[in-house]
DNA sequence: TTCCGACAGTGGGGTCGCAAT
DNA sequence: ATTGCGACCCCACTATCGGAA
């Protein structure tokens, strides 16, 4: 079978990041990619027949996902570092986050065994860093994506694809992947270079997110009392069906201003349907309140158990219907 | 002087797996 | 047998500080 090669030496990168803002304007500069929602990952292959894989922060993440040994298998004696992410797809046959998370979050061999079968992973591969050694970092998006390309990583039946980008049109970009419930998009300045470990606006991020306006049934509370999170759900059956909790995007004063708002709507029972489970940190105090408030929450997604995941406050409703 | 960019900290949902109960 | 909690994953945002423009 296959002969161990001598590996050759590769350095450590850290994953260069996108920024989240408004798409540019001269297109015609910039190519458009999926923004596959999963787990970002480096891949070092050194051409001896293995893979290291790290996650973005650096942790070590090669036992967690066995079958990207793919990659060294499609390289043979080629050394490269690669960057992608690792999606699972889900029942629908689009990514799922959700189905991702018992994947990556697994460490014992055994369960991972078990795991391959029921959750099988793909590796979305997007960027060469390095080939047989030599850093490609220093050259521009187009030239990296080109050399990427003549690699023979994409494989029928494989877990391994570099999916196609789209030059110089984002718009398609994004409304295909509206239409086909995609996450959203990564825009990348077709002159760019890599630029490993920071946050750049050579790459801008685009996200389809949703919005809903719900009312306010409590609160969660810090030690000294201080406004952490609010309680949001729908009005239905008589009740409000839990939603989650929201505290990302309420400022200081503002949060100060809605506790207010919400003292003077204090009761002792809670009108959420059921009693929501797991709320908040240990150290909360969970405040309920007549849901006469009315709010518009962005979200990413709901989860499986029907809960906001990235939920951010907007601001409250000038006037609350009924 | 003003405007970023990086960093630390805060808010959320979720999983596993081990230690304490 | 349960429960609590730390690690890690994902995410958006706030506040602050120092340096570039």
């Amino acid at each position: 079978m296959s002969r161990a090669h001598t590996p050759i030496a590769l350095p450590v990168y850290a994953p260069m990041l996108a920024t989240t803002a408004p798409l540019p304007r001269d297109e015609a500069h910039w190519a458009a990619e999926v923004k596959w929602d999963g787990m970002r990952v480096l891949v070092y292959a050194p051409g001896d027949g293995t893979v290291h894989v790290r996650s973005r922060t650096g942790a070590e993440a090669t036992e967690r996902f066995p079958e990207l040994v793919a990659v060294a298998e499609a390289l043979g004696e080629q050394a490269a570092v690669l960057d992608g992410e690792v999606v699972a797809l889900g029942l629908n046959g689009s990514p799922s986050f959700g189905a991702l998370q018992e994947r990556m979050s697994l460490r014992r061999p055994s369960q991972i065994q078990a795991a391959r079968h029921s959750t099988p992973v793909t590796l979305m591969v997007f960027d060469l860093l390095n080939l047989d050694g030599h850093d490609l970092t220093r050259l521009p998006y187009t030239a990296r994506r080109a050399r990427l390309l003549e690699l023979p990583l994409d494989q029928e039946h494989g877990p391994v694809r570099t999916p196609p980008a789209w030059l110089g049109d984002l718009r398609s970009a994004v409304e295909w992947t509206e239409a086909y419930g995609i996450e959203g998009i990564v825009a990348k300045r077709l002159d760019s270079l890599y630029e490993p470990g920071r946050r750049s606006r050579a790459w801008i991020k685009h996200k389809h997110r949703q919005s809903v306006d719900v009312r306010l049934g409590g609160w969660l509370a810090d030690e000294r009392g201080r406004l952490r999170s609010v309680l949001a759900g729908l009005p239905e059956h008589g009740g409000l069906r839990y939603l989650g909790a929201v505290g990302s995007g309420i400022g200081v004063h503002e949060g100060e201003d809605l506790l207010v708002l919400l003292h003077h709507l204090e009761t002792d029972v809670s009108p959420f349907l059921g009693t929501p489970a797991d709320l908040g940190r240990p150290d909360s105090t969970v405040h309920w309140a007549t849901p006469a408030l009315t709010a518009e929450v962005e979200y990413q997604e709901l989860t499986a158990g029907g809960i906001f995941r990235a939920p951010v406050w907007k601001g409250l409703r000038e006037v609350t219907p009924q």
